[in-house]
DNA sequence: TATTGTTATACTCTATAACTATA
DNA sequence: TATAGTTATAGAGTATAACAATA
């Protein structure tokens, strides 16, 4: 017999990873791995990681947008963006101001220099996006941006 | 004129993140981390984590699989996969075994705790995705599917 | 009484360096 | 010399509770 009972445990060669090939879930979570390292890469230059390009992205195209609001957006919470805006003002890219109608809110808005380095980062984001979509057409890519969407929405 | 130059700070009422929603990468991961929220709360019964799971999984369908061949698959760092290893060793659902012909390597066991918790487990990992992508058709989740695959692979 | 922004803090996840034993 | 598994540790990301100021 190949397997007898005092046989040796069986080693593998060649790793079976089909079942949590047709997990949603797991092949989600991959697939936003691999671009969240290519964007890595590219953004490192701007000194911004995604939730940091996300935030300043979110305050270039809104400006007086409020911390509350951000989180809302993007899923954050609100101690966790604290610092993390606190960083944005040091390196000179946003800015606090007073909320024209609640006392309690405070107005974020763009620099000049976050604009100009928005204009950049965002070049490099349609880079990280051919880079990170390379393998998928145009129409796929269209189809895979509208399905993700109907997910999360 | 209605923007004055002493005019007060705009205040933004509805946020938009269309130029977000352009982004592969924002979408993946907003998509993948609501596909996770879903997975917590119905594998919470369990007390298995996406990446427990998905080493559990590999576990049970690849007898005898190393951690270095875990790490490859899942793109884990080694360190970071020995205490997960421990306490599933721990718990009862996995068992260390010398490797038939590496006497550096170990083999992964699955335990018939484990073989029957997978199997309660992946049903629910099957509710899992109805409840996840219950706004798409059986077509576009395939579709979906095979573009995340593309993407990462 | 509820909400905005904040502090403090804890927990999880991820990353790097270095060690041991075996190949 | 290289690799498998491990330890220790540091850093990033995410979570809850509680507070002051304002609505």
């Amino acid at each position: 017999m190949a397997t007898a009972s005092t046989s040796s445990p069986p080693s593998v060669d060649t790793i079976d990873t089909s079942y949590l090939e047709t997990l949603l879930g797991y092949n989600a979570r991959r697939a936003a791995l691999s671009i969240i390292e290519v964007f890595l890469q590219d953004m490192a230059q701007y000194d911004l990681r995604p939730v940091e390009f996300s935030v300043t992205s979110l305050i270039t195209h809104n400006p007086g947008i409020t911390s509350r609001q951000i989180c809302t957006a993007l899923g954050l919470l609100p101690p966790n963006l604290v610092g993390l805006l606190n960083a944005l003002e040091k390196r000179g890219l946003i800015e606090r101001k007073p909320h024209p109608s609640d006392g309690r809110a405070v107005g974020l808005h763009p620099t000049p220099a976050c604009a100009s380095m928005m204009q950049a980062a965002e070049k490099t984001a349609a880079q990280v996006e051919v880079q990170a979509s390379g393998k998928l057409t145009t129409a796929e890519r269209k189809t895979l941006l509208r399905l993700l969407q109907k997910v999360y929405r």
